[in-house]
DNA sequence: TTGTATGCGTTATCAT
DNA sequence: ATGATAACGCATACAA
């Protein structure tokens, strides 16, 4: 590996001027830079990262901490669609991705000395459980960060938009003539708070009163969870004639479980999904679900990271929200 | 951020005689030694990764790189599956892992050349377009290197057990009285040989001779063109009795043709999967299929990488094969 | 326009 | 058992 010393005395010239050329300084004779440039290349150059980053404080790294309730980790399509994209959009603009964790070879460590440690410019957070205490104390450091779909205070916030979106499925559901609409949650998030507070709204809206036992909590991701709440609302004396799910993967289990009744969708019972997943649209009925768009998502938490890295000075906290798509699948019955 | 000078001017000792305490070195006293490491707690301190990344050439980082023909990136199950496995071990043996790749920000990078940036203590490779030369030139770096999937001279692997697997599907459907069975396979790489193989082999053992006709190509992950080929082979005069496709994903496509003809899974026509990712045991009829143990392979590739990286004396190329399972579904009917 | 010198935080060598 | 010091590769303040 080539360094700036070699590069230097094959162009007979300091490290200084050899840095200074290759981070393009005014103060360098142009043909002093292409001959540095030209040398750099032969050589095959490539600035030591490590040192970069000791010199500067900046290593252009950028963290992603994403933890569901779960555990599901990279299997989350949420989240590994929402990752794609950041990378993708990270390494755009020159910065490379790490996955941040607690406890790296048994040495127990927070995600904020975790980052600390790798020097990580800064990091993205879209996780579940925004109330561990730990992804608070990192959203309170000096680092730079970004969050998906949870609003701290004074920190730069990507959101799906909940409320809306989850009003475009009532809507879809209400104008098909439901009027017994449940809906299984996911855990107590404010994702969860945002898509009750849309699905109450909406039903408003439409005269329609959902009684407690139509809403039913179970946990995001896990098609369990979901099997038992939709037992729960079908064994009920007046069960509802939609159900609308936490997410497309936690339907599978409301799905075992309308089938094991001998129940069809949607003649019998319609179902609603959340997400989108290639999945939704392979089951057949086709899932009626809604699409969030985490291209979207990631790309924009990757945009403005960097900009608040690079421009801390003019960088204000913001909030911007992407909405998502109903996808109409063949999973709601007409009344 | 806390660094050895203050622990040493906190203990009143030297900052070699913290470097060393802290690193388990034997000629501390037992004393000043948990002198020091109680006041690196206390003071929350963390080693400066890119200070010691200089010093020692090492830093505890994992590059990943995987490219598939499609560029589905973390979309796609497998990779996204085998990589938080590889990941989860990673951590647990005290390396993070970054993501590798070409181009950061706009920046033209061999893959090599990014790792090298970046001081990968090593790098796994997973990817579906091996013939790259610019993963051949990192192979044969000096980086220490695990590659998934495919075999290089001198260079540890993990397998996935594809001839034999293979065999288990077709000796699956022959089990069930299928004698007129095609194969739906992926683009030319080694695991298509692999599976070609296998698949020939095991017919071979039935007494089935599958035609010419009845292999057909197509790329992983692409419903499309899985689609195109179903077709082609429902459209044949003697068509097959049972498809098996190159993975769950691609078979949408096929399920698609299927349904566009008005036919029935499985009642006429039979199908296989490959992969046994959650869309597969979501469909009904559930997919017949064979489930990859990608967290085994990608645990593995973790495991062997660091042993390459820390016992590189001892550590000689290895070919290791992870046997996957049959999910046997209701797709492949009995005749 | 170019070069000299220093330091980032750590580890390692060699004295003491 | 402990400490002084150099070095890793780079960027930069300052001198020339």
């Amino acid at each position: 590996m080539a360094t700036i010393k070699e590069i230097a005395k094959a162009c007979g010239v300091s490290t200084a001027t050899v840095s200074k050329a290759l981070n393009g300084y005014a103060d360098v004779s142009a043909e002093t830079v292409s001959l540095v440039r030209e040398t750099a290349r032969t050589l095959g150059y490539f600035p030591n990262a490590a040192a970069r980053a000791l010199k500067t404080n900046y290593t252009n790294n950028l963290g992603v901490l994403f933890v569901d309730g779960m555990g599901s980790g990279l299997a989350h399509e949420y989240f590994s669609s929402l990752i794609e994209s950041f990378k993708v959009q990270a390494e755009r603009m020159g910065y490379d991705v790490l996955f941040i964790s607690q406890n790296l070879g048994g040495q127990p460590m927070s995600y904020l000395e975790h980052c600390r440690y790798r020097r990580c410019d800064g990091v993205v957070i879209a996780c579940c459980n925004f109330t561990d205490p730990q992804v608070a104390q990192l959203v309170d450091s000096e680092i730079p960060v970004v969050t998906v779909d949870h609003l701290f205070n004074n920190c730069t916030t990507i959101l799906s938009d909940n409320v809306n979106d989850m009003g475009k499925i009532v809507r879809h559901v209400c104008g098909f003539g439901h009027t017994r609409i449940a809906y299984i949650h996911g855990e107590e998030t404010s994702v969860s708070q945002k898509r009750l507070a849309g699905f109450f709204k909406t039903c408003e809206e439409f005269g329609v009163i959902p009684p407690p036992e139509y809403i039913k909590s179970a946990l995001y991701h896990d098609p369990k969870s979901s099997w038992v709440a939709t037992n729960e609302l079908l064994a009920l004396e007046n069960p509802p004639t939609c159900i609308l799910y936490p997410d497309d993967f936690s339907f599978i289990g409301g799905m075992n479980a309308v089938e094991k009744r001998g129940l069809k969708i949607p003649a019998d019972i319609s179902v609603v999904g959340y997400d989108g997943i290639p999945l939704s649209q392979a089951l057949r009925p086709r899932l009626t679900t809604l699409k969030q768009n985490t291209r979207e998502l990631g790309r924009l938490a990757a945009i403005k990271l960097v900009q608040a890295i690079t421009e801390p000075k003019t960088t204000f906290p913001e909030q911007i929200i992407v909405p998502g798509d109903l996808l109409p699948g063949e999973t709601v019955a007409q009344l």
